[in-house]
DNA sequence: ACGTCCTGTTTGTCTAGGACAAATCGAACG
DNA sequence: CGTTCGATTTGTCCTAGACAAACAGGACGT
């Protein structure tokens, strides 16, 4: 493998750090250092990107860059400190083992990782096969990946595979008109689809009638969106990976533009630390949604 | 429907206009004038961003920037004109009749919609399928969401449920290990996987193995992938939205970044216009691609 | 010993205007 | 009618400064 050079638009696809902040590193931590072209504009080498992505990782680990930058290569070892908190709270699925799961896809064997779930969906039913498999599956993954012994392309693969089965097994179920109409989908620039996908299962089993937008739909679109399709109810995801400080700005936004009479639910990682707010409902876990759905229908006989 | 405000954040996510474009929009044309809030940062009104969405669709289309902003709001006229010389070079899939299938769409019927498509694929087997029936509804799709005649989330619902569809067809058939591995995947910024899919589904009916790693991919990320999988072609769909101007260096970087033993294919309607480059091929159409497969496995017999 | 408030530091994002190269348009020319 | 060349348009990059929100850690009170 021979090193490239990225200019500073590649380096922000990259990494995910944005070109402000990168220009701010250089200023006041001294790194990254980028070489520069005959214009002046900067070049970054391969190995700083990947130490780049590397210190990203370990940010929305909980990590602060200032430290982390001052750390020369140990830092390496640093990639261990998975939260304590984290394992801890996260319920494991239990009487369930997902080891098996968990070393397929570390063995990149697609096929045995699909057979093996496809066998477990049938064993469990979708219910729970949703909230004791697929679930803490997800979690483990994301702390995997956190904590460095998941490749990018490795936590990609699983999720790719996972949206699949995911997915075939909703449209198996999907019958006439129901209710509540359910839109799920999720803001720009929030790409993760599985815990919507995992939503979509658990209204769908419920009986509810799903609309699933896909992912990032700009904000005036949703409120066209849920009028066009006379939702009751609007149901967005946020993924830890999401930066939480926009978060309660945009919900607030998007409560002005949705007509009263929809409501609109929030789930996924990237809740777990919010304040409430009018008009909007949290939904920390499946669980919890279907305990929602249960009391809309309450409120609405 | 209220007006909330706007940062310039959020106009960025919700438009595709970066801030730097937004801010020298303003010096230079005039337009967007948003107001400011008391630490003098810019604040979008809702009909501005509305405004400005629309422009940007029209720039996607071929139109220019500074024309447009000139337009006072007759500009709502200028949606027709969809570029003449795509309708007619675009193979409208001849003897089959898609119009039922957008209706279905434009009513937001999703069952309706899922079950007409389930049976053409019953009737058409899925080679075909994709060839006649998904490739041209996606361009129509595309057409009709450039002119204005689709909402947003008319276009995504499309998406989300034309990905089922592929996803499951696929699903059915694939296989033990076979040759070629084809590594299917997309870089950073390129969200749109419908193009991935065709291909997958063309080339796992021609008996090649595919590993579907879904969308963005960082590109040093793909290199380990493709060595990690043992992969022996490696490819990637670009949209006609993605950023024209960034793919000959990207490929470029990519190219040095993989193995040479793996192969570089290139495909959808953003490489249309673009030269050829050394190690990498560009594969125009469904068509091509099975006899790129073909041609491999005469080489590699 | 434990929780709460306060203060200083860290960090990201915004602002301004200037510069330049790539893409595109339009006119003159062969 | 096609092609080349210059002018204009347009996006992205640059520097450097300011500020607010988030955070850490100490002082204080219970």
């Amino acid at each position: 493998m021979n090193t490239p050079s990225f200019n500073i638009a590649a380096v922000e696809r990259d990494t995910g750090l944005s070109k402000d902040v990168l220009r701010m590193w250089e200023r006041r931590y001294g790194f990254p250092v980028p070489e520069r072209d005959l214009n002046g504009e900067r070049l970054y080498p391969a190995d700083q990107v990947d130490r780049l992505r590397l210190i990203k990782r370990l940010m929305d680990q909980g990590h602060r860059p200032g430290k982390l930058i001052a750390t020369p290569a140990e830092e390496l070892t640093a990639l261990a400190p998975r939260r304590a908190r984290a394992s801890e709270s996260i319920p494991t699925g239990e009487g369930e083992d997902l080891t098996d799961l968990l070393a397929l896809i570390k063995q990149h064997d697609a096929a045995g990782y699909q057979q093996a779930m496809q066998q477990r969906l049938a064993r469990q039913g979708l219910q729970r096969f949703v909230q004791d498999t697929v679930s803490p599956l997800t979690h483990q993954v994301g702390e995997a990946w956190e904590d460095g012994s998941f490749e990018v392309f490795e936590e990609h693969l699983f999720t790719e595979l996972t949206k699949r089965l995911l997915r075939q097994a909703i449209a198996a179920l999907s019958g006439g008109p129901r209710r509540p109409r359910v839109l799920l989908t999720s803001v720009p620039d929030e790409t993760h689809i599985l815990g919507l996908l995992m939503a979509e299962a658990m209204f769908a089993l419920e009986g509810a009638e799903c609309i699933p937008l896909g992912t990032q739909m700009p904000l005036l679109e949703i409120g066209r969106a849920a009028e066009a399709h006379r939702a009751d109810i609007v149901a967005l995801s946020f993924s830890t990976a999401f930066p939480q400080r926009q978060i309660p700005a945009l919900l607030q936004q998007l409560r002005i533009v949705l007509p009263d009479g929809i409501e609109l639910w929030c789930g996924g990682g990237g809740i777990a630390r919010l304040a409430a707010q009018d008009g909007i409902r949290l939904i920390p876990s499946l669980d919890r949604a279907i305990d929602e759905l249960n009391e809309w229908r309450t409120t609405h006989a």
